[in-house]
DNA sequence: CCAGCAAATACTCATTTCGAGCATTTGATC
DNA sequence: GATCAAATGCTCGAAATGAGTATTTGCTGG
């Protein structure tokens, strides 16, 4: 039933770390994921993304996965609905300090709470994380439900902090009005610098939490690495997604002990700043097997 | 921008579960999944799935999610693209043997080779098994990747069945022709009785796909149960659901070790044809913070 | 050339989890 | 009262995990 007011588009979420450095491709004032209306004669959507990606952002993405569909009412500032199929797409360009093309933004400057290395060995002064949670403190007041829930999502009391749960997180601040694009955020929401076109932060959320996911048990990681690399930078890379880093010598046993998923090129890379570090290329050959199955790089589904 | 041949649809994935028997409301010939236009009225598709299937089936969906929105050209048999945003949706509803509306089938019948129970302990003849094997031997030829695909999704050789490989098992089947959509499938394919309507059978094992997945790690069974159950019950729906059993006293470990996830109810089940059972009920208060998390119910992702 | 640094790499160890099997309990049935 | 079937209880070894300690190695500044 064809529906007058009725259209489609599809909107990306297109990340590449760099040294450690998580970002997004989203531009413009308030910043905005790419989107674009869907074609009709576009055969398959995830043929459509990749296109797009090379078209407009000059790039191949190495993985595409789609996210999820937005299609409620209300989502856009003009009443109409508007049909979003989102997805996730990984690439390896390099998007150094410098001279970084204007439409990467770094990732936690989008979701600032989501990163928490700094905070992780010993005293890193967390003026953020205390003011959320002095407001989910106030924003719960008595009910437990709502208490139990910031608890869960934020880590709080002995509690993990699960990576994965960016979504949620994103949700419950949503919810109550600290992020900017919440319908009851009257005051100055700190946490966010400005809204965000119509919900892209949290179609941004939902990337995040897919992949933070899909970390623990595929091989997606490699999607965002050079050729070569060595074992720290890989970890390097999955802290960054992660949000927070993890052990180094069981990182690298997780990844010596999965068969034949990394091999050494026999090369070293000096700029380590101590010894020298062994260089290791994925192993392509058993991407198509992996792909589908599992493989677990060791994100903390719990830290703390 | 709207595309004047441009339509948007619901597809439901419902399933439910009765004495060990999984059907899926699937009705008509060739069978076809419960779908319907996108109202312009409705403020969320969730709520929208929810209400199409009060009104049209006649019973509340206990746990509704969104599986995948499929938007590719070619899908139907007339040229327009359509797009289907597919949901799954789980309920409890009893389906008795005698007087089953008509509107629900047998999940196995439509996807036969998913179901591995019967041919676990010894000696169950697997025609069908055996049948696909060779069909598949067939097709692989000397190509050393697809006979590795095959192995692996089939668990050949030493390999293991892994149940939530469903979707890439449909898929690999309907490449080589041996399901009924196929557009290759010339000769009869006796895996399959008859097509389904349009792509239906492939969002059917993308529902089915999700569902093993997430039993896994979330507690989406109890959207299955009745308000009490016996362990063992539990555990037959899990084995309906995962098409294989799972070691007994190791399934009770598992709900027993989540603390808190069920809870006796302090009667006791008689027909169970030897010792009596103890009653549990789902605690619906760990609900919704487990909703988010996980609850690790132990279908072996793993089989032989 | 040497001391010392920083990071890579190598081992160790206790704890938990997991797969699998044996043993016991308890009503119903004949 | 013997027998059966299923629930329930317990044990054990293998594997996976989390968290250290120890060692290697090239670079750097003096």
């Amino acid at each position: 039933m064809t529906d007058a007011g009725l259209s489609a588009e599809l909107v990306a979420v297109v990340m590449a770390v760099d040294r450690g450095r998580p970002f997004v491709v989203a531009s413009g004032e308030p910043p905005a994921l790419p989107a674009g209306p869907l074609r009709a004669d576009e055969e398959s959507l995830q043929a459509g993304v990749r296109e797009f990606a090379r078209e407009h952002m000059g790039f191949e993405l190495g993985y595409v996965e789609q996210l999820y569909t937005f299609a409620d009412l209300g989502r856009s500032t003009d009443g109409r609905r508007v049909i979003s199929i989102s997805y996730l797409g990984l690439t390896r360009a390099e998007i150094s300090g410098s001279e970084r093309p204007t439409d990467w933004s770094a990732l936690y400057d989008l979701l600032p709470w989501e990163d928490r290395r700094h905070l992780e060995s010993g005293t890193g002064s967390d003026r953020l994380g205390e003011e959320i949670e002095a407001a989910l403190q106030r924003w719960s007041g008595d009910d437990g439900d709502r208490l139990e829930r910031c608890r869960f999502l934020f880590g709080y009391d002995e509690r993990v902090w699960r990576p994965d749960l960016a979504l949620q997180r994103y949700e419950l601040l949503w919810e109550t009005g600290l992020v900017a694009e919440s319908p009851c955020a009257a005051k100055i929401s700190a946490l966010t610098a400005g809204p965000m076109v119509n919900d892209h932060r949290r179609i941004l959320a939902t990337g995040l939490s897919r992949l933070r996911a899909k970390l623990q048990y595929r091989p997606v990681v490699f999607e965002l690495m050079p050729e070569v690399f060595t074992l720290g930078e890989l970890q390097e890379t999955v802290e960054a997604i992660a949000g927070q880093s993890v052990h180094k010598q069981n990182f690298r046993r997780a990844v010596e002990v999965q068969h034949e998923l990394v091999e050494p090129t026999g090369d070293v890379s000096h700029d380590t700043g101590g010894r020298p570090a062994k260089l290791y290329r994925f192993r392509r050959s058993v991407r198509q097997e992996r792909d589908q199955v599992g493989t677990k790089l060791p994100i903390p589904r719990a830290a703390r």
